[in-house]
DNA sequence: TGGTCCGTGTCAACGCTGTTGGCATAACCT
DNA sequence: AGGTTATGCCAACAGCGTTGACACGGACCA
């Protein structure tokens, strides 16, 4: 007996372990042991299936999720939790990260940051603007860092290793400012660098806030 | 007579005139009045002639730019640049975001950016920090933004009518903060979040700078 | 108990996609 | 003139999402 939840828990499973491109139809119906087309009583398409998938990785990135009181601290938590969720499924997150659900789940992450900012004291306007560059930043971020992880070995070895191999070893005279960073670079860049921008993000908004006079 | 670089150049054409879905084989060999196949000659596979794509925007979007000696307004020229480069040819955009080639133009654009950082006066390992944050963020955003435009133009328009056909008739007593300002979000939720996020960051960076004592 | 729905999964087919190997032709060099 | 090479065409392959007709089984009602 088929349903929605394990087609939705099949797909992201066959897309972890065969990578994106493992996702079709045909495949999905054999992993569940069915016709392809038995999908098709369940979503109305693959657009479909693909903003279910979307909507269960939101769900599960607020799982035990208590807001603390401290707005700050509870946007930080809230940015690493999304990021973290996506990176744990990289080829799903690629595909699913820059789709609107409009779905249960991603409505009760809307509102419970628009909750933390309006909470916090910022006007309406700024709450708005905040929420959307937030909440843009966190999935731009999750589906870059997504697509590193979600790259063939060997490509993303060798993505690393152009920082080594070619810029630390660049004319200082042709290129001064990275031969002064370059060890600096090396060392930065295979991390992601979303705590770092979060934390920006988050020290402007605060600043603000003070403005408004909050 | 073709060449790599009339394929290049009517493909470009191609994404730009007839939308995101435009570019297979047979219609892109239909476009220069030859059979499909013949792309083949110059390409090993779409992939490779997507990457050249790519290649020549990275060009397009350096194309140009000179520093005016303030930092920031400099940095946020580069970003919005970028940005724009992206979301003009979004389907290269997805594909080619998060590379790391090594190659000519970006070498240029990783000292052109360092450079104002560190002439800005920002101690190296800061300037590092931002320079990460601040490229991968534009980049970030230039994927997410360039895979909206990137969908087939059913999934663009539902993704968009989300905001008004689902968020703006939710039950009030459910969702207080999206009901409060839910004209707010179908407002601002079309445009990029990018500008508003890039400022703050810059924000905040200046204000890391003043700290330091720049 | 018998008849009728309806939910569910199967099957065959359509038109599309990227890609390949063989064949013709035209240009070039010796 | 003869041979080599580059270039484009043609037909075909396997795979894709999607659709409509069909078969089975349980649920409901007379």
């Amino acid at each position: 007996m088929l349903s929605a939840e394990l087609i939705v828990d099949t797909a992201i499973r066959l897309i972890g372990g065969h990578g994106a491109e493992a996702l079709t139809v045909r495949r999905l119906g054999a992993a569940l042991g069915a016709d392809p087309s038995a999908v098709y009583r369940y979503f109305h398409s693959t657009d479909d299936l693909l903003l279910a998938i979307a909507d269960e990785l939101i769900g599960r990135a607020q799982q035990g999720w208590q807001p603390t009181g401290d707005w700050r601290a509870d946007l930080r938590a809230i940015g690493l939790r999304i990021h973290a969720s996506y990176q744990a499924h990289p080829q799903a997150a690629i595909l699913a990260a820059h789709r609107t659900t409009g779905r249960t789940h991603e409505v009760a992450a809307v509102e419970a940051i628009l909750g933390v900012l309006r909470t916090a004291g910022f006007p309406d306007p700024e709450a708005v603007r905040i929420y959307h560059a937030f909440v843009d930043q966190s999935l731009g971020f999750a589906a870059l860092d997504a697509a590193t992880l979600a790259l063939p070995a060997a490509a993303q070895h060798a993505d690393l290793q152009v920082w080594q191999a070619s810029y630390a070893r660049l004319d200082p005279a042709d290129h001064p400012h990275i031969a002064a960073t370059a060890h600096l670079l090396t060392a930065d860049m295979p991390r992601s660098g979303y705590p770092y921008a979060l934390d920006l993000l988050l020290e402007a908004a605060e600043a603000r806030l003070r403005a408004a006079g909050g």
